[in-house]
DNA sequence: TTGAACTTTCAAAAGTTATTGAAATATATT
DNA sequence: AATATATTTCAATAACTTTTGAAAGTTCAA
């Protein structure tokens, strides 16, 4: 397989991916770009790249931001602004999994947290139903929040011992 | 609270959060309806509780049996069909993460192995950095699969460990 | 201060996904 | 076998999401 099959193969497989994530697939296939660029690329070569408008790559490239997973590179010499992917994956996926940690897991605690305060008698199988499956499901997701915030600060033990090995 | 209220908002948030991963809202509100229902519901019930179409209902609870997660039971003397939820939750959730790894993370880790081949010369700096990349990516799949591997057999385990406590 | 280069915004259009409901099919009862 | 009840399918349509591209906004050099 030549390269530029390649690419565009990834391109199409990681859009793909963030799509069935509930990602918009012009943004994954953004990241997919900029994944494998060598050189930070501007707004101009990701529309020509992926055949998007002005507007779309925009929006999208703000949202990577926001997302923590691109940033913004001025090159010396050049007005316009350049975007590169953080290259490191693993950094990535918790930066991911902090994002969507918030934006998800977090407000469905918080509604747990209320749904335990539902009034009635405990005899009543209705309300017995309901309590046990939200207690359960509070339990459930105490434990996911617990992995997940480890898995999240796994990347910053990583990040400092190789830290700590390159600065000696 | 009370428990029409707590029971609303429960299917609601649930929906919610089915939505941002990239599952219909309507099979995620027909699961939460079924898993705080203290009997099993017919297709009627589904429709009433949600306000949806028989055909709407009927198309997620089978998506929801695809997933095993929710079950047909046959009431004695009943014409209809009744459906249950999975109540254990850790038994739903490695159920979903089965699924989705073997839509979403089986898939890459195939087109990540054929990219590996890609031909050109290692000195072109766009074929090493999409070289590099992919084997990144590649290695953090692997390591994402054996994770989710662990998580799904964390629950036989578990059930097994009861069932021999069951039955003595 | 002007204008060229570049970025951002946003309303309209295109595209996608979910839902309805009536018809077709299946199953049970008499 | 005929009828009643229940389930499934699917084309039409509604709801929602994404994309476009032109206009407005910003920045900077002269």
């Amino acid at each position: 397989m030549k390269l530029p099959e390649a690419k565009a193969q990834f391109i199409q497989a990681w859009g793909l991916l963030g799509a069935q994530w509930g990602v918009n697939r012009t943004m994954a296939q953004i990241h997919a770009l900029l994944l494998i660029a060598p050189e930070p690329l501007s707004a101009e070569e990701i529309m020509e790249a992926l055949d998007i408008s002005r507007g779309n790559a925009n929006m999208n490239v703000r949202e990577l931001m926001n997302w923590g997973i691109v940033e913004k590179v001025l090159v010396p010499g050049e007005r316009k602004e350049f975007f590169i992917a953080e290259k490191d994956i693993w950094k990535a996926g918790t930066a991911i999994a902090r994002e969507r940690k918030k934006r998800e897991l977090d407000p469905i605690l918080k509604v747990l947290l209320q749904l335990n305060k539902v009034e009635g008698d405990q005899k009543d199988k209705h309300v017995k139903a309901f309590r046990e499956t939200i207690q359960n499901i509070q339990k459930f997701a105490h434990q996911t929040d617990a992995a997940l915030n480890a898995f999240i600060k796994s990347e910053e033990h990583w990040f400092y011992s190789t830290l700590l090995k390159v600065i000696r």
